[in-house]
DNA sequence: CGGCTGCTTGATCGCTCTCAAATGGGGTGG
DNA sequence: CCACCCCATTTGAGAGCGATCAAGCAGCCG
């Protein structure tokens, strides 16, 4: 991937199908003009929690784990972000500080606008605000949707639905069934579901007894999916 | 209030400092043509889950529960929205139908546009969709501390959490101590914080005895604030 | 005054957290 | 190539929070 892309064709944000989609040539010229590119190794942080926000950013390869402390030192994970998300935009308006931290759990390419860009394309670009309206929006329908399932349902069921739910944002077919193709931890798999390390891995042992899974250190290949979509449905057991 | 605003000056639109501030006389004359009044008596809904959503609505008076309720019937309050907030506002770009039902708890005034007037205003007026975007952000947070603090805490905190947060939205000074000044039942309060009625029950009564509130049917009273502060910041008992 | 709706309270059960310790896989450095 | 160490994971034991089931009570409205 080239660094100073030097035609917009082959530039990143020609393929963008979320936040500037729908726009000219010239617009994405423009906006690509505005951006920074910037790579982070498995591992690092785009922000920190409570850090100062002025920028935001714009995912075009790896992962990116949105997670929020408690004062008590636990942890939660709000979102995993992927290509094409956008994240960090949040608290540009109104809010002052990032209200969680963003880490690479893979290498990590993005865009990134400052505040005055971001207020500066929207102003004359409803079309972007729009498609950054729709984004949010959809983040927090599915925030209201954990929300309600944390606050009904069993473990057992929640961790089902996060399964699937890596399943579909990338399972890769494998010989022995679909495989989560992301390290993916029993600690972060239970911050996900709002459960401990523990429990998840009590599950996942059952659940590989069964036959349902195979699991390793970090590693889930769903052997019989069909047999999870009943636990998410709860209609097994 | 007047039904048909002979003029701006007098328009409910005027006062708005959320979704239209920053905007013009003309601009918010222009806004205000295309709005429907819409009025509700408390318990009627704006809208129901899963209903065709076509219109989106701006408060002007009363309060409005935001309701998602489970296949297998259990109901979590995703949100209560007071005067000046917007609701419904989310399915309109991308969603189809809305994920939560909208019930007056109060008798209710709302101004309200159809989808094809929002894609409109939003496009002449980016300041409307930028404004948009910071309400939407600014829920998408809560909603996020909220689901943080269903996974790692108690359901007292929680509880005390809820009720300071209602004192907050419009408590009422009375003589023996702060009003909550609309029914809430130990019901709602429940499907709110996540839990059942039963427990919410047995907090206030354990809160009751020690002189921290005084409850009545749906109707509560905050008389050693500081004490649900503690217990909302994990420090007493 | 009767009935409805919301609230209280008891008893019990079980899911899930907590604490504790052992096990194992994988990468690294010698 | 091997040994070691670190980190992820497993598993056990126990406690307890809060749900569930089951009555009974009390405002409030018609």
């Amino acid at each position: 991937m080239r660094n100073p892309a030097p035609s917009i064709s082959q530039s990143p944000l020609a393929a963008d199908q979320s936040l500037f989609k729908d726009l000219s040539t010239a617009e994405l010229e423009h906006i690509q003009a505005l951006a920074r590119t910037v790579r982070k190794e498995a591992g690092q942080s785009f922000f920190r929690q409570n850090q100062e926000a002025n920028r935001f950013y714009l995912l075009l390869k790896g992962r990116v784990k949105l997670m929020q402390s408690t004062a008590e030192g636990h942890q939660v994970v709000a979102r995993y972000a992927g290509k094409g998300e956008i994240f960090g935009c949040v608290p540009l308006f109104g809010g002052k500080q990032y209200p969680a931290a963003a880490l690479a759990t893979d290498p990590c390419e993005a865009l990134s606008w400052d505040r005055g860009a971001i207020f500066q394309l929207m102003g004359q670009m409803p079309q972007v605000a729009i498609n950054a309206l729709h984004m949010v929006g959809t983040e927090l329908a599915d925030m209201r949707r954990r929300y309600q399932q944390l606050a009904t349902e069993r473990v057992e069921r929640r961790v089902a639905r996060a399964v699937l739910r890596f399943v579909e944002q990338g399972g890769r077919r494998v010989p022995e069934g679909v495989l989560i193709p992301f390290a993916l931890s029993r600690q972060e798999l239970g911050e996900f579901t709002g459960t401990t390390l523990h429990t998840v891995s009590r599950i996942l042992s059952a659940w590989e007894t069964e036959g349902i899974v195979k699991t390793g250190r970090r590693r889930i290949i769903i052997r019989q999916p069909h047999r999870l979509v009943a636990i998410a449905q709860d209609l097994a057991r």
